[in-house]
DNA sequence: TATGAATGAGAATTCATTCAT
DNA sequence: CATGAATGAATTCTCATTCAT
């Protein structure tokens, strides 16, 4: 009920549920077994979140601020109007954060649309690319990208990336830097405007 | 127990699911919900599969099927190599599929890692799209697109459409044709081969 | 609802009825699989019997009348009052009929408590061994076996041999003569009355 | 899932099963019933039992236990090779029992062919008997008792007083000390060697 | 009569949530 | 705060019985 204190514990939580998520999919998530993998009872669960629906949205929400962090994580000092360097770098940044947390991608993929995460929450975390959001807005406006709709353009740049990681599946590690450099080089080719 | 017989019901079953699915998530799927929205009764459900997880599998066979159907409905004569004609066209019926039926996009997208979908049962349902992947490795081995493996291709051109589809949500009619165009546009630049 | 008439599609049921009984125990008995073993369909089960109870207890009732014609079924003449030779020809008939039969005696046996069988019917089918208790009720008045309720000396002189058949189970070819001799010596002997 | 920890809730568990198998027939058995019975909740049956086989099974087990317990609970110091002390005690220690507790003779006759309980676990339970086994094999190589497989003589001492129960019915009380001690003179008679 | 797919009431089982310790 | 056994509403699944053909 009240604001709880424990991160740490907050932090195993979280990590038991993505696990579980990833090994039973988000059908075989039980309150039970979260809180066997967390190493703390079940009724301890209840103290830190009300109910079900609110330790998902939670570990959601925490998930896709990691997301976010990640892909901001880096910034060159942008040297002049630099859209390449940053858009490579950003882009970067966050395949290297999906390919070291692979569950996270997985995660946050598989819950979007599983009826648990309320729409005004996936707004607020949409929120949080916001800074990409703008920096696209800005390049197509400088025509340096398609005049498309920043959504859609997201969605080219992003969706391959959750795709290869889903491919990838256990085998996680197979993902070479040729491959890498070549889902860039489409990202990169994609969104390049008309001649 | 063994094989049912009426094709029409296990129709009005798969679109009940379906339909159910989009409305309340795949957390909301109920079995006495999918048979009154089927216009039938629970234990007949249990006359056409055995069990839950057997329905859903079924319905998510059906869907790819459908999935598959579309996107090689309708081929030009090839007219020569003609590559682009080829990948223009399917990429086109996949698209409008897409936008006529989003449910089964997003069915098929929240059923996938959710747990109910043996691994063996997405390796058989993959199998339904292997044309477009023998064409994707000739036009690779032609060097008519990048030298990646076609699971990334595929994913670069279903990916956004894909997103695309979830994104639009309620309003897919929003998706106008410049849109369209722009998505196959980009999904066409992104696979060409550096030059 | 009226009288059936085909008395060979009744045998037909009895025996389906009693060979399940036999390999999946009366818990295991469904109206469909009856149906299916006796070669026709379910439905047709309920133009024979209004319902499962009623089928239940016809079968009942129809095994325990063939163990109480086989029984009695050979009865050498009376020479005098030869008690002996009686008790011996009804013994001996018994036991034969239940070692060709085992079937039978377990599935009586094991209706008889389950809650399938009422309290009158059990009295009804009780009443078929008539002549055995009358032959009882002479013999003691007569003292030539011990002063106790019939019931008890019936039960001294049946249970051995069910729980023979039981013990036996599925290899009861294994009852040899000898065996039988002396379960037949051990049945005569606790009756005789003290001296 | 493992083990359960309350001993005094399995008992009224156990009771709670009996009494209802007493009550409506083996037929009548609902987990919740006994739940209501026992005085707990539906669900935390579930705690203690996996599912209702694991129930039944082993409240067949501790039935079959009691009843052991009961036949070897009293054994007179064996003066000599007191073959009659030792069998009389054993067997008016049984018929005791079961004159005491009519319910667990019911019960397990009921269940051993029900169809619930394995042949695994009924050879288990046998083997609680073990010690009256080897006595009747000593008695039998000693001359003492007819040269009969064991198996039928336990079937002749206890089949009766199983019966009698049965046939007792509601009305155990009428069981009266002269029938008692005629039933065991029937035993004892039916076992006895011929000269 | 005969059929067997369809029905739906009822039983087994699950699991989010509570609460006595 | 922490615990984990207990709860019981909700859900899956079964199967005796019906009924259109």
């Amino acid at each position: 009920m009240s604001k709880p204190k424990d991160e740490r514990k907050l932090e195993l939580i979280s990590t038991a549920c993505i696990r579980i998520v990833l090994t039973e999919g988000f059908n075989g998530l039980r309150m039970a077994d979260v809180a066997k993998e967390a190493g703390i009872a079940t009724g301890t669960l209840y103290i830190y979140y009300s109910d079900k629906q609110s330790l998902v949205i939670d570990v959601f929400k925490r998930t896709k601020k990691e997301l976010a962090d990640a892909l901001f994580a880096f910034t060159p000092a942008p040297a002049g109007n630099d859209f390449f360097g940053i858009f490579k770098s950003w882009w970067y940044n966050y395949i290297q954060f999906a390919i070291n947390h692979p569950d996270r991608i997985l995660f946050t993929d598989q819950f979007l649309y599983s009826g648990f995460i309320p729409a005004e929450v996936i707004l607020e975390t949409d929120l949080l690319f916001q800074p990409l959001d703008a920096f696209l807005v800005n390049a197509r406006e400088a025509g340096l990208i398609l005049p498309l709709d920043t959504e859609i353009i997201k969605a080219q740049l992003m969706a391959p990336i959750h795709t290869l990681i889903k491919a990838a599946g256990k085998n996680i590690e197979v993902i070479d830097q040729r491959t890498i450099d070549g889902v860039f080089w489409m990202a990169w080719q994609s969104i390049q405007p008309q001649k």
